[in-house]
DNA sequence: TGTTTACATAAGGATATGCTTATATAATAA
DNA sequence: TTATTATATAAGCATATCCTTATGTAAACA
C-alpha cells in the first residue's frame, strides 16, 4: 500500500531536513530514541535552539515524543505517511552511531530500560 | 564506486531542495532538459525569478547549462558527487511530464534538434 | 514543602530567503 | 545598424529562519 507523494508536501518536509541540526536528529532517530538532554550534549547548543528544532520536527508529525519521567523522548513516527520517504532519503548519510558512543563515554547517555 | 555521503553537505542540498519551485525544477531536469522560457511558461512566475533559482541550482553544481542560440538549456549534472544523491530523493515524486505537456499542447515547448 | 533537573515557550535580533521592478547583456532578425 | 527575444543581474522589500536570553512548567527528590 504505496502512499501517493505530493511535491509540494516533499518539499517542505524536504526543507524540515535541510538543517545540518535537524537532519542530523533525524538520522540518529532512525536507529534510537534519544532525549533532549542528549542532543543537547551532543550538539554543542543551547537547550531552547534544541527545543525548538525538536518542535518543527514534532510539529510536522515525523517524530513524536513520549514523556518517561523527568524525561521526553524524541522518536521517529512510522506511522507519518512520508515516513518512508524521509527514511530513503537518510538511507545513504553515514549514520551517526559514532556520536551516541562519545556520549556514552562520557556517561551522559540516558537510557529507560 | 560509492561516493561517502557528507552530512552538512546533505543538509544544504535539502534545503535546496526543500523549495517547490526548484524541486518540481530538478524533477522535470531529471527527465528532460529545459531552458529558461519553458520553466517561466511552466510555473506561474516571473523570468527573474526563475532565472534565480536556476541561478541556486547552477551554483551548486547539480544543474549545468548549455547555450543553443538564444535559448539557454539547463541539465542535472550527473558528474556532481551527489547526483545519485538527488535522484534518490526525488524518484518517488510523481514526476511532471503532464506540465510538459500542457506546455507542448499550447505550442510553447521548446526544442532544440 | 522547597529545590533541582529536564524541558518548553516567549520575545527579540541578525541574517537569509524569495519575490518584485528596473536594467544590463547576448544572440538573432530586420 | 536597430529592434526584438531570451536571459542575467541589481536593488529593494516583506517575511522566514535560527539563534539568543529570560522565564514558565513539570517531574523528581530531599
Amino acid at each position: 500500500m504505496k502512499h501517493e507523494l505530493d511535491i509540494e508536501t516533499a518539499a517542505s518536509i524536504l526543507k524540515l531536513l535541510g538543517d545540518k541540526t535537524r537532519l542530523t536528529m533525524i538520522k540518529i532517530l532512525s536507529n534510537h530514541e534519544c532525549c533532549v538532554c542528549e542532543f543537547v550534549a551532543l550538539f554543542q547548543m543551547t537547550q531552547p535552539a534544541v527545543s525548538q528544532h525538536l518542535r518543527k520536527l514534532k510539529d510536522s508529525g515525523l517524530v513524536k515524543e513520549t514523556r518517561k519521567g523527568q524525561w521526553v523522548f524524541y522518536s521517529l513516527n512510522p506511522s507519518h505517511p512520508y515516513h518512508s520517504f524521509v527514511c530513503n532519503v537518510i538511507s545513504d548519510l553515514p549514520n551517526q552511531l559514532s556520536k551516541l558512543e562519545e556520549l556514552e563515554a562520557r556517561g551522559e547517555r540516558i537510557s529507560c530500560d
